[in-house]
DNA sequence: CGGAGAATGATAACCATTATCAATATCAAC
DNA sequence: GTTGATATTGATAATGGTTATCATTCTCCG
């Protein structure tokens, strides 16, 4: 049986007050800065209990998992290779597409994750001031 | 100035031999199998280095990074859950599709990973089994 | 040949995450 | 409310993939 701890409460809270894709070392900091002092051993279970009762989701990057709020539903990531920021994105099309591909193969899908790599406007619009310098 | 060694020979035609996704410790045991013992810094760096060089790809799977030939060309794979077997799948229409999320963000695309995870045919047969003892 | 730059290999370091374990909290039944 | 079974916590050690360090070796150009 799984418990959802005061500890546990405050990590939801937090994820589901923000849009922000948390890893767990920024959570600890942040909940620690308001009061809330957790164990990162315990920030590191817990989410993972939340996210095993669909009460928040995550992305795993190259380096490491994020979290974020489940209420939003499942949507793919725009991932800028430069500042890190991660846009959202939804596109029944593309999801559709994915089903019909797992089905021709006999592949009984249970998830999916698509990453989109690229450089974000901002860090884009940086760039470009800097060569007209 | 970057080098095509006899290591990093070794690596590419291990790679281009196989429709394995290799992982960095697997390619250093086989090679050491065959009498080319590299150090595993040095797989890693040649590894590395031909990615660069678009000699090889690779997907970032949740523990580790795994790597491939690149003259197939860009694809998809579906990983199963249960036993890691990993299948290759294109679909044309789920890339033009991204190309074109990523324009209307004004996001510059540079590349893109999806992963279908779920149950291969062969650990579903499995457990269908099972069930019948 | 000589020398600059690149690569190698052994190994230490890194870092996100998981395992361990004793202490504590929770909940259901009495 | 007490008890007991079970789950959680938190400090910390351990894990595992990957990168950094650095002395040595290789490669290639002049």
């Amino acid at each position: 049986m799984v418990r959802l701890t005061v500890q546990r409460q405050a990590i939801l809270d937090l994820i589901n007050r923000s849009n922000q894709h948390w890893d767990a070392e920024e959570l600890a900091r942040c909940l620690g800065e308001n009061g809330e002092q957790l164990g990162i051993a315990t920030v590191y279970r817990g989410l993972a209990a939340l996210e095993n009762a669909g009460l928040i989701q995550s992305i795993q990057l190259a380096d490491k998992k994020r979290y974020e709020r489940a209420d939003k539903g499942h949507h793919d990531h725009l991932v800028c290779i430069k500042c890190g920021d991660i846009e959202e994105f939804c596109d029944n099309k593309i999801e559709s597409r994915q089903q019909q591909v797992a089905q021709d193969r006999l592949f009984q899908m249970t998830g999916h994750q698509l990453l989109i790599f690229g450089v974000c406007q901002s860090c884009s619009n940086d760039s470009q001031e800097s060569k007209n310098l």
